[in-house]
DNA sequence: TAAAAAAGTTAGGGATACCTTAATAACCTC
DNA sequence: GAGGTTATTAAGGTATCCCTAACTTTTTTA
């Protein structure tokens, strides 16, 4: 069992990783603002699961484990993101709703989440008339004229 | 500051006394699937938060802020299974799902889910046209034809 | 109406999951 | 190799919940 807090540790060595090759103590403390002993304790429970290769000084790597786990939960919480923005959620505030959404779905809800993410994009208009329409009645209250149709 | 477990609480105790006119512990206990004694402590809790009133051997009973905040609760929890039964996910996950979710989302991002649900529910069309596209492409992965025009 | 049954409470614990400060140790650079 | 930076240990704390066992109150029923 992984916890939330877990994923979250998972998300951010999965992230700082990805961009700057490799991930230290300090980077995923100041990601997540906790202060180093709280990493480091993390980091040793993390390697106990084999989630992490953790060695004194020697930063965080991601086993194959944690970086499948890792990038499932940023794929979870990008998906929540589209989501939430779809529903006209400013995305500063998407964001973070998107941290506090992203633990403990069951897995056929991020399944439909993700398609209804691709339903949208990948929709053969440009975009899908009724976001329009829907953008219009979150703002309005009112459903446009051309909705009616 | 209002825990999610204490919303849990209150979300139940506001079902329980919309249905059957009062709450007693083990109506509550029951319903949350833990101990009375569990229940007695967090009714305690919620007294003196003033969000219950809590009387020895009587039960519990919101309070006007409790109330609201019970309904309010139950209302975020109702909308966030509706969005995930928009998306195709089963009723039973969706509302176990809606449970995890409904905690600590910023009001803005329950606000745009509202009018979100609101925008499906009374649009003109008797079922928006793309939600039975989306069906689709949630079962076949492909769009349909009519959802190209 | 008194005794048994049911419901509720108290007392005493425990687990978990995090986080922190202060002090110490390893590392790296000049 | 000395100083500065980074990381680790040690020790502790807090917040949330939950439980069992024993006791009290209320309710039911014979």
């Amino acid at each position: 069992m992984v916890g939330r807090r877990e994923e979250d540790y998972l998300e951010a060595i999965y992230d700082i990783t990805t961009t700057k090759g490799y991930a230290r103590v300090t980077d995923i403390a100041e990601k997540l603002e906790v202060k180093p002993p709280s990493v480091t304790e993390m980091l040793k429970k993390l390697d106990s699961k084999n989630l992490v290769i953790y060695r004194k000084y020697g930063g965080a790597t991601l086993t194959e484990e944690g970086r499948k786990m890792g990038e499932m939960v940023r794929g979870r919480h990008n998906a929540l993101l589209e989501l939430l923005k779809v529903l006209q959620v400013p995305e500063d505030i998407a964001d973070r709703d998107a941290c506090t959404m992203e633990h403990n779905l069951d897995p056929t809800t991020i399944v439909q989440l993700k398609k209804f993410i691709s339903f949208v994009k990948n929709c053969p208009k440009e975009t899908p008339e009724w976001i329009e329409h829907f953008k219009v009645y979150s703002e309005t209250g009112k459903f446009s004229e051309e909705c009616k149709k």
